[in-house]
DNA sequence: CAAAACCGATAGTAATACTATTAAATTTGC
DNA sequence: GCAAATTTAATAGTATTACTATCGGTTTTG
C-alpha cells in the first residue's frame, strides 16, 4: 500500500476551501492539528481558537483556509473517503472474478485501520475514529441539499457507486444494489462506534472488524459464495 | 393501532429530564413545539431562547424542565423508541410463528411512519423526520458515556435487544444478531435520509420504505422465508 | 388559607462564530 | 537582489449562544 500510494496527492473539491491548505505549511499544519483536536475534544467543543492556540498561530489565519469548521469537517471526510477509494481501487485492481472483488472491496470498507504512513501529516488511524464519530454530522444539517450541489460529498457518493457496481456484478439480478451498498459502508462506520459505546447491543469483541458480519449478509444476501 | 394505545403513557427515564414535561400544561408546549422548531430550523440552530418565544413563555421556565437541549433531544428520541417498542410489542403479539414475528418486526421498525393521533401533543410524523435528521446527535459527543451510563439510550438498547431475540428465535445457529438487529434499526433511518437527500445514492424511489430491501436482507441472510 | 411550587422577567457571564483592519513577515517575479 | 504581492499574526469588535441567578407574582396543594 504505501509504495503503491507514495506519490499520490488526494484531490479535494475546491469549493470546499478557500484556500488550498496543501498549498502551505501553515494550511499542512491546521489540517495535521484540526484532526488531533477533533479528535481530543470532539467536534462540538472544536473551535478555531482553540485550533490556533494549539498550532502556535491565529484563528483569524484559519478563516483563510476554511470558511467555518463545518467546511473544514467536509474537507477531512473528503480526504478519508478519497483514501478509501484509492484503497478500494489498488485491492481490486487486475482482479477478474467479480465474487473475489467484491469481497475485497469489502474487506477495504469495513477493516479496522491500522497504521498507514504515506502522508506525513495526517495520521489515518485519528482521522478513521473521527469519521466513526463525527462523519453524520457533515450531512445532517439543514445546508445538506445545498453543500451537495456545492459538491461537497461527490467522493463519498462515487464510493457508494463502485460498491454498487461491484454488488451488481457479482449479481445482476439483485434489486438492492444501492441500499446493500449504503448498508455496508454506512453501517461499518456504525458497527464500530457500538463496538466502542454501546458493548451491550455491539455483537462486536473489542478488537473485532465488522467485515465478517458484512461478507456473510452480502453473500447470503446476494445467493453466491466468494470461495473457490 | 389507536386503541390498543390508547391508555398508554410512555415513560422516559428520569434522569433525563429535571421535571417531567408531561406533568404540567407548559411541559406538554415544550414537547410539542420543539417537535414543530427542530423540523422547521434543525437542532444545531435550535435555541432554547427561540423556543420560549414560539410559544409565549421564557427561557429559563424551559431550563427547569430540561438541563439543555441536548437532554431534550435524548427525551424525544427516548419516547419515539419507546413508542416504536409499543407498536414492535403489539405488532407480534399472539402470534407463534417464529418468521412471521420477525418479518412484522422488520415491517414495524422500517416503514415510513403515517399518521397517528394517539398522543395530542405529538406528531409523530413530524418527530419520526426529527429523528432521522438528528437521532445521531444524541449519542455522536463527548459525553455518551456518561449518557449511556445515566440510562439516557436504555429503551433503544431494549429495542434493539428485542429485534436480535427475534432473530435469533428465527435461526438458532446465525452469528450475528446483535450486528444484523442494529443494520436494520439504524439502517432504516439512514436509508430514509438518503432517499430525501442523495437521491442518486439511494436505491428508494419517493414514496419508497426501505421494508422490502430488509426483508430480503434479513430472510436471506438467515437462510430462511417467511412465506407460509 | 398558608406554604410551597411554579412561572415569567430581567440581568448578567463566558464562550462562540465570526468580520474587519492593520502591520509585520514572507514569498515571488523580474 | 529588490519591489510588489501575498500571507500571516494580532487586535478589536459584534451578535448570538448557553447558560446561571435572582426576584416578584401567580397558581397549586395540603
Amino acid at each position: 500500500m504505501q509504495k503503491l500510494l507514495s506519490n499520490l496527492k488526494i484531490t479535494i473539491n475546491e469549493n470546499i476551501f478557500l484556500k488550498d491548505p496543501e498549498s502551505s505549511n501553515l494550511g499542512k499544519r491546521i489540517v495535521e492539528n484540526s484532526i488531533l483536536l477533533i479528535d481530543e475534544i470532539g467536534f462540538d467543543d472544536f473551535t478555531f481558537k482553540k485550533l490556533g492556540a494549539k498550532i502556535g498561530s491565529n484563528e483569524s489565519s484559519i478563516y483563510r483556509y476554511f470558511e467555518n469548521k463545518h467546511n473544514l469537517l467536509v474537507y477531512l471526510a473528503s480526504w478519508y473517503w478519497s483514501w478509501t477509494e484509492y484503497q478500494l481501487v489498488f485491492a481490486i485492481n487486475n482482479i477478474a472474478d467479480p465474487l473475489k472483488k467484491l469481497d475485497l472491496a469489502i474487506e477495504v470498507l469495513t477493516k479496522t485501520t491500522t497504521l498507514d504512513s504515506t502522508f506525513k501529516h495526517i495520521d489515518e488511524v485519528v482521522l478513521k475514529r473521527i469519521i466513526i464519530n463525527e462523519y453524520s454530522k457533515s450531512y445532517l444539517t439543514k445546508q445538506v441539499d445545498l453543500d451537495n450541489d456545492e459538491g461537497y460529498f461527490s467522493i463519498y457518493k462515487r464510493l457508494v457507486i463502485r460498491l454498487k457496481e461491484l454488488i451488481q456484478e457479482a449479481n445482476k439480478d439483485y434489486k438492492y444494489a444501492f441500499c446493500l451498498a449504503n448498508t455496508v459502508i454506512e453501517g461499518s462506520l456504525h458497527q464500530q462506534y457500538l463496538k466502542d459505546h454501546f458493548k451491550s447491543i455491539s455483537g462486536l469483541k473489542p478488537n473485532e472488524a465488522p467485515t465478517e458480519f458484512y461478507k456473510d449478509l452480502v453473500f447470503n444476501t446476494l445467493n453466491i459464495s466468494p470461495n473457490e
